[in-house]
DNA sequence: CGATTATGTAACGCCAGTTGTTACATATGG
DNA sequence: CCATATGTAACAACTGGCGTTACATAATCG
């Protein structure tokens, strides 16, 4: 979703949109939009201006954007099971495991992470783009 | 948790664990332990027998079962957020973009997985054999 | 054979996180 | 000063996963 908001504004390519718009568009309410935008705000994604004739625009170039930025942007919490809050009990495997599995599946979310940056939010739109005039084309 | 369960398998060589014991190490329910198995069975990650006296084991020598593996049969769904299955509306956008993010998010995915391959359980055991000692050492 | 043991499975409550909604304070521009 | 749009809080609704109880089924042992 949160890929879908800023592909919006790279469409509208600078102009400031408002929180409502967005939300007209991503078919949702504008304060979920808003909770998400303070995200980007927080990642130097998007600037947003308050009152009136205000909204938010990228504040930078679409193709400067790579989409595992968004995500770390986005996504605060590990992709992973949560770790069972329990610290486990005499097992001699539990009281070690979590430490390495930590370890483990942090190489793995960076991995990923590698591959997202690889797409830049440009990418994405011109996907899209190509994608909805094949669709007209039929 | 998964990793877990497997971990103290694969601790007892061969052995038959009852799904009552795995609970206890992982401080949870039989019952949770079972319906993880039944993924596990699904997967040919585990062999389990009904009755008296039995219980679960490994399928395959630690050193031939990697994470992938793991993640791949426990975990369904996509670690991404779910789509908000609503189908969104006019927006010039929200038409195409869904299926490009699922093309960009099926790559990540992947890549995960990849760096799960290049470790196997049996040396996550022995990562955390090692990592015991070094604390009982202390 | 029958008792015991352990899995398979369903039904239900519980809890946390996310989304959605309403409401209101605040800042900005005209 | 007023209209507009964000920031934020409070709360309802929904969802997914975990936990628990309960019961049927299967396999082993004596």
């Amino acid at each position: 979703m949160a890929v879908h908001v800023l592909a919006v504004l790279a469409y509208k390519e600078g102009d400031r949109v408002t929180s409502a718009f967005l939300a007209g568009s991503v078919n949702t309410n504008p304060v979920i939009v808003r909770r998400l935008l303070l995200s980007l705000q927080r990642a130097r994604l998007v600037d947003t201006c308050k009152g009136a004739g205000a909204g938010s625009r990228l504040n930078r170039s679409p193709g400067r954007i790579n989409l595992a930025e968004i995500y770390r942007a986005v996504e605060e919490a590990e992709p992973f099971a949560t770790p069972s809050r329990k610290p486990n009990t005499a097992c001699p495997v539990g009281h070690c495991i979590r430490k390495e599995l930590d370890r483990i599946f942090m190489s793995a979310q960076k991995a990923m992470e590698r591959d997202l940056e690889r797409t830049s939010l440009a990418d994405v739109i011109e996907a899209v783009k190509a994608s909805c005039a094949s669709k007209k084309a039929v």
